[in-house]
DNA sequence: CCAGTATCCTGCAGGC
DNA sequence: TGCCTGCAGGATACTG
């Protein structure tokens, strides 16, 4: 083991206000599908604050001390740690500030830090979480969560890409918010739907159904693409992260749209807009979006 | 069916 | 300088 793990979601995204969509938690879970599996689990400790979700402290350190985590899943945004031999596991939403930390012991507590899971080996698993969006929670039927229940497809999965099209063909809603629709996709949030939208060349305020199949299929590409092109970038950002002297060198902007308002289209030099689709801001290109 | 708004929450930026 | 306001948006609830 190494002598400083430190886990979050890509800071590659903090200038422009980043909030963890699927990449990120993506990231964060193979992160810690290597920190933290198989370790024992010795103590539990949980703030008094109250998070999105409600906890109750004893049970999750009933649950959990003794145990050791066996594998974490990813659904969407979700994450889930899971136990060996058990249904049961802890059922992980990072919010828009939500972290998960895996850090030496000995390491100074940072504010607004709200579980610590005390694994052998001397390191800590940590939620912190600034806006409390997000928790950290023990679920005894995670398959039964009716959240994950609600979830639609996995974007990255075979066949996604034709079935968009089906669900998306009589759909009167704005393609932003249908991207946005966990319901309908699984893990794409505010800023991979305005880049899977600027991609594909995408008027985010078309209505869904009335793009051609054609197009649609094409938006659908697009979003695996984004989602995929920041998985391999949040991986390199997440270790120039772990190292804490390291610089963050070698760093590649993958938003093309996404905070650049009034910055010129990198493809065809028109300013970028900013308007707002259901209380949320979109970033586009007026001329190659259409 | 869909748009819009409010709710939770904190930190930060801009205006005066 | 400091206070106030608005904004950031994931999920959910609610109204029109």
């Amino acid at each position: 083991m190494g002598s400083l793990a430190v886990i979050g979601w890509p800071h590659f995204l903090e200038d422009g206000g980043g909030v963890p969509e699927l990449p990120e938690v993506e990231s964060v879970r193979r992160l810690l599908v290597g920190a933290v599996l198989n370790r024992p689990i010795l103590e539990v400790h949980c703030g008094a604050q109250q998070l999105r979700r409600a906890l109750d402290p004893d049970r999750l350190r009933t649950e959990l001390v003794g145990a050791r985590f066996a594998a974490v899943d990813r659904e969407a945004k979700y994450l889930l740690m899971r136990l060996e031999g058990r249904d049961g596991a802890v059922l992980v939403h990072l919010g828009m500030t939500g972290r998960l930390l895996v850090v030496e012991r000995e390491r100074p507590t940072q504010p607004h830090t709200h579980i610590v899971v005390g694994l052998e080996g001397g390191v800590d698993l940590r939620y912190v979480d600034v806006r409390r969006f997000g928790f950290f929670c023990w679920s005894d039927t995670p398959a039964a969560e009716p959240s994950l229940l609600k979830l639609g497809l996995d974007p990255l999965a075979d066949g996604f890409e034709d079935r968009f099209v089906l669900q998306a063909r009589s759909r009167g809603v704005s393609i932003k918010s249908l991207l946005m629709d966990q319901g309908v996709i699984g893990g794409v949030g505010n800023i991979y739907a305005s880049e899977a939208l600027w991609r594909s060349r995408v008027d985010p305020r078309r209505r869904a159904g009335q793009l051609s199949a054609r197009r649609l299929k094409s938006l659908a590409e697009a979003v695996r693409a984004v989602l995929l092109a920041a998985i391999e970038g949040g991986g390199s950002t997440i270790k120039d992260f772990v190292l804490p002297d390291g610089d963050s060198g070698g760093f590649v902007k993958l938003l093309k749209v996404y905070g650049h308002a009034g910055e010129p289209c990198v493809r065809c030099g028109e300013l970028l807009r900013k308007i707002r689709q259901a209380g949320r801001s979109t970033f586009y290109c007026s001329k190659c979006q259409r």
